[in-house]
This record gives structure tokens, C-alpha cells and sequence, in this order.
RNA sequence: GGGCGGAUAGCUCAGUUGGGAGAGCGCAGCCCUUACAAGGCUGAGGUCACAGGUUCGAUCCCUGUUCCGCCUACCA
């Protein structure tokens, strides 16, 4: 910028290619280099390896590096951990795709192929969202750049895993779990999205067993989960079958004996109010079979098809059954035909439309089904007392608060977490079984072998197994003695890593010099769809094995949506695609954006013409620094800094503004409040800055002005200062801007936030200048109402309240004659208005433009007339409020005063523009 | 079913010790003014969702209603 003709736009692109380079080169964003500054550190959420940057990080990591930038500049050695998670389900899903449209599938290439085939496939591409975060211009320390699979995380994930284990805070049982039959694994509670559907209530006859005409009417949303069930229950008050209790029905299709049961869980209302029961596939189901001790048949297998099992009698012999011809069928092929054929059969009674929420997986979508089977849990309870604890008493902070009740209801009712998956992509659980011991509680199926691969053996281990827990891989049991020892062959819930992330990241179990240095991290930055998943988690294990909190604060940003507030997903099409943005506006803008809408408890509605805006704002920043830049012309404005005295009224205000708005962003970013931190920042540069200091500066900064150099010293400073004030919200081209101005250093990264303390508040600037800012204001409504073209230079005449104002608008004469084009201005304070003049009726004074000849004075009657209208409105308004006497009696004093000033001012512009609409009269009767 | 949030200019949104509401975009008018037309100046545009209550005074606090989001939940 500095040689040559700086362009007229700004151009993002190349600019902020080079600074990446840059920064990167000289490892700005390591922390820990100035051990005698005070630590401060955030850890990343860190993303998918498997994901893209779509606009939820975009806006989670703006937020993040605001916080990183304006911390680093404010003497702080800022640590921001950037790291990714291995994404267990979804980057199996990945590859497993991968590998099916090459005609493969994971078990053709057996467990320990595929986990390299993974691997590489990381190495390769799991980069690509560290790229895009660092186009963002995420300040993170890329040198400790960290993955939940690396081999020291992997060492917390063991050493956690066993600790609980010794603690008796882990265990393996056998329970119904939400399953996912695409994904062949369990999922926890949390990992299943209920989505309401439009569904069918199906009311179908159980005939009874005996000859008595008649049987039971169940209603079910699941007809093929009948296969599988082993009684019917009635509610024990309900009259209506208070004879069927203790009877027996046959079940359709299968015709297995069950019996009629009564039990309180059953609703009278619903249905018929009797109920199929399926323990084998209903939570419910199974305790009512639980209570009454029903055999639980398990009709699907782990694809969601039908098994053989249900083929059994009521005393679990195999049974020769017509509904043989369902073995096979997905479970809703199969619900389609168990509903034709109970038609065909006459049995379906009634069939409704009904409305209610299905269980689906949050990584596929596929619908959840209940299914039964060993896994292993957390117990919740012990670990959740002290995480509300802290809470609570304030330790952990979440803003904005509302979300505390959001936490505090989650973990006050938290259930076990079911932590194992049956995948092959993550933390496999270091349990082991000795096939010796447990060679009763084991079941061997063996894959045929295919042409893509050899066939194998696959062990199950039955919930009452025998497992041993350690950290390393026993060789022997310790019970028997034998070899013969397998592992456990699930692996861990992804987050059950990202739970250990503030701390795992940091080095433990090592006690490491980051970890005592930077933890408990500072504040966590995040949107509340994880709460749960992450960060009550974190929670509670960082006070579990770190004895403390992992963070101070919590902050709760915003959801992302699209312009009409649906939340953005590739399958509505409504995605924006940051990086396509970047490209287009620049970063910066598109930061900026963010930052600016980022407002508390509110959902951001982004639209791409909503980052235009800011996309002007860069280049009118770009466009202040340029005409800064050709002012210093290269060097640096010397000499002392400027006296009080040696300044003039709009330098002393612009440095008093400057001193304000340091503080007002201090303020809003302490508080999280970037959008109002982005506003103020918008408003001096744009609306302070450039409309009013850079055009009055203008003729003080002629070459041939004696207060020149005192000009361009306040230029440069008010300018760096503001360069340094947005780095935090657009680092590129304040990067850009600043390593053009004189005397400037390594990089602005690393150059110390503005204070407010470093410039004075100046009332009085403050004051006169609002008092100029006033004439020219009058003198350009003037203008613009009657359409009076700017380059027509007019006079103008101002009659001041008193004599002071007098004096501060005639020091200021060739400003204010510049700022609103005229060619001569009269001032005073019994300046008489000229014949065939438009008056501004404004406060402290009056303004005339005469325009004898240049003005329909009809208009210029209307215009005074509809102004004395809004005033009489006013004044009436505040008539009545003085007139109720309670106002007076009750209202503190200085509300009262002020009340009655603004009545005598708005009397006053009443009369004041009253005599104007007068003259007017004059010059239409002329 | 339970809980949380929202309703303010044409659009998107700000607005805390309660004292007659602001911004950006859009719209209209005038201007290529030597940093910037991605610009400058000016203007129009509001029953602060509805109904009550508290208060001298309510966009703001309380209650209810309507509409819209979201979270959560084992009546099949």
C-alpha cells in the first residue's frame, strides 16, 4: 500500500493468503513463550475429523478467536487448543461407504484392515477442517494441535476407563438400549432425535384361548413387534375385563399361547386399554415383563430384520407356525405384510391415523428400535451431585444464565450412560475375557467365507461374563491361569473422549507444566445442542480425576439459521457455505458479520446480503486508512505528543470518543457481548471517524497548514488505535492496514489493546462539538429537503441561544462553512432572519438559508407547519403528564426537573417556529 | 405431557437500575464533494402481538390469551 497507487477497493483475497503465511511463519499463536504473563485458555470443540466448516463453526470459531486476539493483545499468554475428535460412527459411515461403492464392506476386510484403511484416510483428508479453520483466521497454537485418537488421549481414555472401573462407577449389563439397525451399534439417550411422525394406530383381536366367543382388542403403532409378544395387560381397576384377567389368548399369525395380565402401568384411556406386551421390544414392555416375570423374545436381529426367535410356544419350544414366511423381512416389509394378512384374516379391527414421536438416529436418521443387549454403562448419580454443585454455587458460570435451568433439569433426572458402541472406529474397551471362565457365558457364530473374504469367528460375551479391566492386556487370566484370553470388542462413545478433551489435551495423566499452567481453562465457548453431549460431561469428569473445574465460564452462543429461521441442513438446501462466502466478501466481513449478530439468546438469521453490509464497512475502513496513509505519506508523524492546547475542537473530541468507545468494547467483550462490541466499533469508525474527524481534519492536513504535524499525529493515533480495537473481529486487513502505517512492528497480532485510561474524556469537546454538529445538521436539512443540489454553495445566517454558543460556532466557522457547503455564514445572537429564508429550528439555535427565488415557500409552510404539529404533540403529552398532581408528589426530583426543561424547550421551538411559519406567511403574501 | 425462548420500522434485529424507542438493509429525494458510488447528505416509515394488573409513569415488571420456534418426555 505504501508504494505504488493503492487500489480503491479492497481486495481480501490475496491479502489474507499472505498473512496466514505470515502468521504461521513466525508461530505467533504458540503459547507458553512468555512464561511471566498470565495464562489464558480455551479449548476448541474440536470438530468431526471427518466434517467440513459449515456455519456453525464458522461463527462458534469467530467467537472464540475474538475472545484468543483480544486477550493475546491484552498482555495475556493465550493458549486456544485446537484439536478434532475421531467421530466414531460417522467416519465408519464414511469409509463404510467408501468401501461399498468399490463393491467392499468393512468385514470383507476384516476389523484390523479397516481400522488402517481409516487411518490413512485421516492422514489424507481429516486435515481439511484444520485448513479451513485457519482461512477463518482462528488464532489457535497449531503446534499443540491435538485428536481424541492420538496415543496420549488415548492413555487418559484408558486410565479414566479403569479408574471408574475401580471406583464402581462402570458396568456391563444387559439392558434395552436405543439401537441403531444401519448402524448395527447402541447409541446413549442423548444420541436419539425424537421427531414427531404421521403414523397409524392399529387395533387388532386377540382371540381368546378357550371357546369363549370374543378376545381382547389391542391397539399398537407396531404390529410387528406382535411376533414377539408374550401377554396382554389390562389396567387391574378396569371393569371391563376384570373377567379376562388370568385368561389366555392365542396370538394371532403365531398362535402362541400368552396370558392375560393386569397391570397398573396400562392407561384406561388409551386404545381399548389393553395392551400388547413385547418386553423384547418396548422399554415399558420390559419392565411390566420384568414385574411379572414374562419370557422376553428378541424377534429382530441386529439389522432390524426378523429373526427365527419368536418361532417359539408359550413354554420357549420351537413352534411350526404359519408366520414362519416373516423370518427374514425388514421390519417394515414385515409390519406391511402382518397388517395385510391380520386384514385378510379379519382380525384388524380399526386402523387410525395417529401423530407421535419416533425415536431416530442422530448420525443416519434411520428409526431407533429397542433392542436388548449386554453393554456397558456409567453410573451417572455419584458423578453428577458435584458437576450441579458447582453450578450452582457459581464456580462454573454459563452465560447467558438461562441455560443453567436447561443444565441444572438434565442432570437433576440423568440416566446411565451406555458408553459402548459395536463399531470398530475408536477407543476400544480395555476389558478382556478368559475364554476358560466364561466358557459358559460366550456365544461363537462364524461368517461363511465369501469371495471377498475369509470367513471368521465372532464371539459374543453374555451379559454375566467375567470381564477383566486393565490397562494393559492381561496374557494370562488371573483367576485361572489360561491364555486363551479375548477382548472386549467394543469400542468407547466418541464422547466419552471428548468429555476427558480440557485436560486430555493438556497432557494427563501426566502431570504436565501445561496442565498446571492452563488448567482449569477459562471459558468454553459453544452452542447449547451440546450441553449434554459435552459440556455437562466435561463437567463431571473434570472434577472427577481433576479435582477441579474445567472451565470458569461457559458461553452459550446462538444457533445459525437461514433467513426464514429454518435451521440450515444439506438435505433443506438452505446451507451457506462459509467458505464460499470468504471467498466472495472476504473473511473479515464475513467474521464481522458473525460477531455482529452474535446478540444473547437469540438464534442468528444469516442471509448473504446481510454480509454485505460488513463487507463495506471493510472497505470503508480501507478506504479511511488510505487517505490516513497519503496524509503520513510514508513516515511517521514526530515530535511530542500534542498538547491540549495544540489541538483542535474535533481533535480533542475525536480522541474523547476514541477513550469512550475503548471502554464500551472492554465492557461489551468481558460480558460476551460481541454484537454490541461490533456495533460500537462500526459506529466511531464509520459515523465518528470518517463523517466527522477525517472531514474536519481535511484543511488542517494541507501541506500548507502550520498545524499540519499535530493533524497527522492525531491521524495516526486515532487510527492505529482503531486498527488495534478491530484486530480481534477482523484480522486480516487490520493486519493489512497496520503493517502500512510508520513505525509499525511485527505484527498487530501482538501489539497491546488500546486502553481507555491512554486518552482523556473531554465533556467540553464533547459538548461544542454536538453544538456544530447542530448547525450543520440544520443547514444540510435545509439543503436536502428542498433538494438543493450539495455543490451549490449558499449563505447561511445563525441566531445562537446565548452568547457562549456564539463564540464556539464562530471558532468554528470554516468547518462548519465546509461541512455544509456554504459560502458565507453569519452568526450572533439577535441575528434577524432575512426575507425569503428556510428555517431550522433547532435547540440552541436557529438557521436560515435564505433561498429568495430557490424555495416554493407553499413547501417550505407545510414543512414548518408539520413540524409545529409533532411539537404540539409532544407538548401535550407532557402536559398531562405534569398535570396529574401525583407526578410531582412522586416521581424522584430530577425526573420532575427534567420533565419540566423539556416542556420549556419544547414551548420555546413552539414559539420559535411559529414566528418562523409567521415570516414564511410574509414572503407567500409578497 | 413438562420446560425454555420469541413477537419492536417493509425485512433482519438491538434496546436493564421503568421516565415517549434505535441500527443495518431496503425505500424516496439531491449529489461522481480529490479516502471511499462498496460513497456523501437528507427524508419518509412504529398502537413496541392482544387483554388485564402493579406504578405518578410500562416496550421494559406481574397475570392471562393468541401465534411462532426450540428443548425434553417410556400412553401403546
Amino acid at each position: 500500500m505504501g508504494s505504488g497507487t493503492p487500489s480503491k477497493q479492497y481486495d481480501p483475497g490475496p491479502v489474507e493468503e499472505r498473512w496466514r503465511e505470515y502468521w504461521n511463519q513466525l508461530d505467533l499463536f504458540h503459547a507458553g513463550q512468555d512464561l511471566s504473563k498470565p495464562p489464558f485458555c480455551i479449548v476448541i470443540p474440536p470438530p468431526n475429523v471427518t466434517g467440513s466448516l459449515h456455519i456453525g463453526h464458522a461463527l462458534n470459531n469467530t467467537l472464540q478467536d475474538i475472545l484468543v486476539r483480544w486477550k493475546r493483545m491484552d498482555g495475556y499468554d493465550a493458549l486456544w487448543m485446537p484439536g478434532t475428535d475421531h467421530a466414531g460412527i460417522a467416519t465408519q459411515n464414511v469409509i463404510e461407504r467408501q468401501l461399498h461403492s468399490e463393491g467392499l464392506s468393512r468385514e470383507s476386510l476384516g476389523r484390523e484392515q479397516f481400522v488402517v484403511r481409516i487411518w490413512k484416510w485421516k492422514q489424507e483428508v481429516g486435515g481439511t477442517i484444520i485448513r479451513q479453520l485457519k482461512r477463518l483466521g482462528a488464532s489457535c497454537d497449531w503446534k499443540r494441535e491435538r485428536f481424541t485418537m492420538d496415543e496420549g488421549l488415548s492413555r487418559a481414555v484408558l486410565e479414566v476407563f479403569v479408574r471408574l472401573h475401580e471406583d464402581g462407577l462402570l458396568y456391563r449389563a444387559e439392558r434395552q438400549v436405543n439401537w441403531c439397525p444401519r448402524c448395527e451399534t447402541a447409541l446413549s439417550d442423548i444420541e436419539v432425535v425424537h421427531e414427531e411422525r404421521e403414523g397409524k394406530l392399529w387395533h387388532i383381536l386377540y382371540p381368546f384361548a378357550d371357546d369363549s366367543a370374543g378376545g381382547l382388542i389391542v391397539a399398537t403403532t407396531r404390529p410387528e413387534t406382535m411376533l414377539a409378544d408374550t401377554a396382554v395387560a389390562v389396567n387391574p381397576e378396569d371393569e371391563r375385563y376384570v373377567g379376562a384377567v388370568g385368561k389366555t389368548v392365542i396370538l394371532p399369525l403365531v398362535g402362541r399361547r400368552i396370558p392375560v395380565i393386569a397391570d397398573s402401568y396400562v392407561s384406561r384411556e388409551f386404545g381399548t386399554g389393553a395392551l400388547k406386551v413385547t418386553p423384547g421390544h418396548d422399554p415399558n414392555d420390559y419392565e411390566i415383563g420384568r414385574r411379572h416375570g414374562l419370557p422376553i423374545i428378541n424377534a429382530l436381529d441386529s439389522k432390524g430384520n426378523l429373526s427365527q426367535k419368536f418361532l417359539v410356544d408359550d413354554a420357549g419350544k420351537p413352534l411350526d407356525s404359519p408366520a414362519a414366511r416373516y423370518v427374514g423381512l425388514d421390519r417394515y416389509e414385515a409390519r406391511r405384510q402382518i397388517v395385510e394378512d391380520l386384514r385378510e384374516e379379519g382380525l384388524l379391527v380399526k386402523e387410525e391415523a395417529y401423530r407421535h414421536a419416533v425415536g431416530h438416529c442422530y448420525r443416519c436418521q434411520t428409526p431407533i428400535e429397542p433392542f436388548l443387549t449386554p453393554q456397558w454403562f456409567v453410573r451417572m448419580s455419584p458423578l453428577a451431585g458435584p458437576a450441579i454443585q458447582v453450578v450452582e454455587e457459581g464456580q462454573v458460570q454459563i452465560i447467558p444464565e438461562t441455560w443453567k435451568n436447561t443444565y441444572f433439569e438434565w442432570m437433576r433426572n440423568i440416566r446411565d450412560w451406555c458408553i459402548s458402541r459395536q463399531i470398530w472406529w475408536g477407543h476400544r474397551i480395555p476389558a478382556w475375557y478368559c475364554l476358560s471362565c466364561n466358557k459358559d457365558r460366550l456365544v461363537r457364530t462364524y461368517s461363511a467365507a465369501t469371495s471377498e473374504g475369509r470367513g471368521s469367528e465372532h464371539i459374543t460375551f453374555l451379559p454375566d461374563a467375567v470381564p477383566i479391566v486393565a490397562r494393559q492386556a492381561p496374557q494370562t487370566c488371573p483367576r485361572c491361569g489360561s491364555s486363551q484370553i479375548e477382548q472386549d470388542p467394543d469400542v468407547l462413545d466418541t464422547w466419552f473422549s471428548s468429555a476427558l478433551w480440557p485436560f486430555s489435551t493438556l497432557g494427563w495423566p501426566e502431570p504436565t507444566a501445561d496442565l498446571k499452567r492452563y488448567y482449569p481453562t477459562d471459558v468454553l465457548v459453544t452452542s447449547f445442542d451440546i450441553l449434554f453431549f459435552w459440556v455437562a460431561r466435561m463437567i463431571m469428569m473434570g472434577l472427577k480425576f481433576m479435582g477441579d473445574i474445567p472451565f470458569r465460564q461457559v458461553y452459550i452462543h446462538a444457533l445459525v439459521r437461514d433467513a426464514e429461521g429454518q435451521k440450515m441442513s444439506k438435505s433443506r438446501g438452505n446451507v451457506i457455505d462459509p467458505l464460499e462466502v470468504m471467498e466472495r466478501t472476504g473473511t473479515d466481513a464475513f467474521r464481522f458479520t458473525l460477531a455482529a449478530f452474535a446478540a444473547q439468546g437469540r438464534d442468528i438469521l444469516l442471509s448473504e446480503e446481510r454480509i454485505e453490509g460488513y463487507r463495506h464497512f471493510c472497505n470503508k475502513l480501507w478506504n479511511a486508512s488510505r487517505f490516513t496513509l497519503m496524509n503520513l505519506d510514508g513516515e511517521a508523524a514526530a515530535g511530542a505528543p500534542p498538547s491540549r492546547e495544540e489541538m483542535d475542537l474535533a481533535e480533542r473530541w475525536i480522541l474523547s470518543r476514541l477513550s469512550a468507545v475503548v471502554e464500551n468494547t472492554r465492557q461489551s467483550l468481558d460480558s460476551y457481548k460481541f454484537n454490541e462490541a461490533a456495533g460500537q466499533l462500526y459506529q466511531f469508525v464509520w459515523h465518528e471517524f470518517c463523517d466527522w474527524y477525517l472531514e474536519m481534519a481535511k484543511p488542517r492536513l494541507a501541506q500548507s497548514s502550520p498545524e499540519r504535524q499535530t493533524s497527522r499525529q492525531i491521524l495516526q493515533e486515532v487510527l492505529d488505535a482503531a486498527l488495534r480495537l478491530l484486530h480481534p473481529f477482523m484480522p486480516f486487513i487490520t493486519e493489512e492496514i497496520w503493517s502500512h502505517m510508520p513505525g509499525s512492528r511485527q505484527s498487530i497480532a501482538t501489539a497491546p489493546y488500546p486502553k481507555a485510561s491512554e486518552w482523556v474524556r473531554d465533556p467540553e469537546a464533547e459538548s461544542k462539538m454536538n453544538l456544530i454538529m447542530e448547525a450543520v445538521g440544520g443547514v444540510r436539512t435545509i439543503r436536502g429537503e428542498i433538494g438543493m443540489p450539495t455543490g451549490k454553495r449558499v449563505s447561511a445566517l445563525i441566531r445562537a441561544k446565548d452568547p457562549e454558543a456564539v463564540q464556539i460556532l464562530e471558532a468554528h466557522q470554516r468547518s462548519i462553512a465546509l461541512l455544509a457547503g456554504l459560502e458565507k455564514l453569519e452568526t450572533g445572537v439577535s441575528v434577524q432572519r432575512p426575507r425569503g429564508a428556510a428555517t431550522a429550528v433547532l435547540p440552541d439555535m436557529e438557521v436560515y438559508v435564505p433561498l429568495l427565488g430557490l424555495i416554493d415557500f407553499q413547501e417550505e409552510k407545510q414543512r414548518l407547519e408539520k413540524e409545529i404539529r409533532k411539537v404540539q404533540a409532544d407538548l401535550e403529552f407532557i402536559a398531562r403528564k405534569l398535570a396529574n398532581p401525583n407526578f410531582p408528589d412522586r416521581a424522584p426530583a430530577d425526573i420532575v426537573q427534567k420533565e419540566k426543561e423539556a416542556q420549556q424547550a419544547l414551548l420555546d421551538k413552539r414559539g420559535r417556529l411559529e414566528q418562523a411559519l409567521h415570516r414564511v406567511m410574509e414572503n407567500l403574501e409578497d
